[in-house]
DNA sequence: AAAGATTGACGGGTCAATCTTA
DNA sequence: TAAGATTGACCCGTCAATCTTT
């Protein structure tokens, strides 16, 4: 059935894509400035209350178990995180995993850029109209 | 210098998360009903029109060469494309890429999933005050 | 059997180098 | 030298299978 969404459509092709511009933008920002790619600023970022058990961060963070475990093998590799197994006596299936003290620390720097990309490539235009209507719009398109 | 901006760094986040989400809710739909990725079904939109060279597709798409040029060989394998070399005398370097009929009418099928998709996850409960509003911020944010 | 977590195999993207033509 | 396009090497994410513990 055919309605007049073509308008609609192309408002979808330019949410997704805007989105992935963004990001690409921001990801690299952090890679040139810190050699820290946006998906590993974001664990770190999770980590940042406090050692959590894998699943937990997995929740948080809405990924795959499977792609969660490959990364944190890399950032363990680069000392930036730590997995401790069987924390508790309670549960010997659960690992957690926590912050070094240079991951902590390279969050901090790295969040620096990051605060600052994300004002001058997205919020910087936005007026305070504009924010309370798109706040309003990602609550009904995110379910 | 932190100032009031956290509420625009959590939309932020929510922008981001929203759109990556709902993009993998499309995907998996079009693979589900049709073993056909968003990013291919994509690459064949693109191509509707009319065959296309290689640097015009990428520009269009907004892709890097070597990305596109694997994801064509994907395409070509699997007989949805075909690259053509040199199609015309005046410059030997351009590939032209054009839809096969099969290309075409996987394309067509996958359209109806597509819009069906866009219409359920994303476009059903915006108003026509939403639609315009989210216009006006991606054009900001977008450029 | 189910949950927490990891691994093997594989598809996919990206950089730098390459090849050809302009 | 630069443009159009592809390739080699490498990184990353995902599925299904696996291991251990509950």
């Amino acid at each position: 059935v055919p309605r007049l969404d073509a308008e609609r459509v192309a408002l979808w092709r330019s949410f997704c894509s805007t989105a992935t511009q963004l990001q690409r933008q921001v990801d690299q920002l952090l890679i040139d400035e810190h050699e820290l790619p946006l998906r590993w600023f974001e664990v770190l970022g999770a980590l940042r209350p406090g050692p959590s058990r894998v699943r937990d961060l997995c929740a948080h963070l809405d990924e795959v178990a499977s792609s969660l475990s490959r990364r944190l093998d890399r950032l363990e590799q680069h000392g930036l995180v730590l997995r401790v197994p069987a924390p508790t006596p309670d549960d010997k299936r659960a690992v957690t995993v926590s912050l070094t003290a240079e991951g902590r620390a390279l969050w901090r720097d790295a969040n620096v850029t990051y605060r600052r990309a994300v004002q001058q490539l997205f919020a910087k235009r936005l007026t305070d109209t504009d924010i309370a209507a798109l706040t309003r719009v990602l609550g009904k398109a995110g379910s």
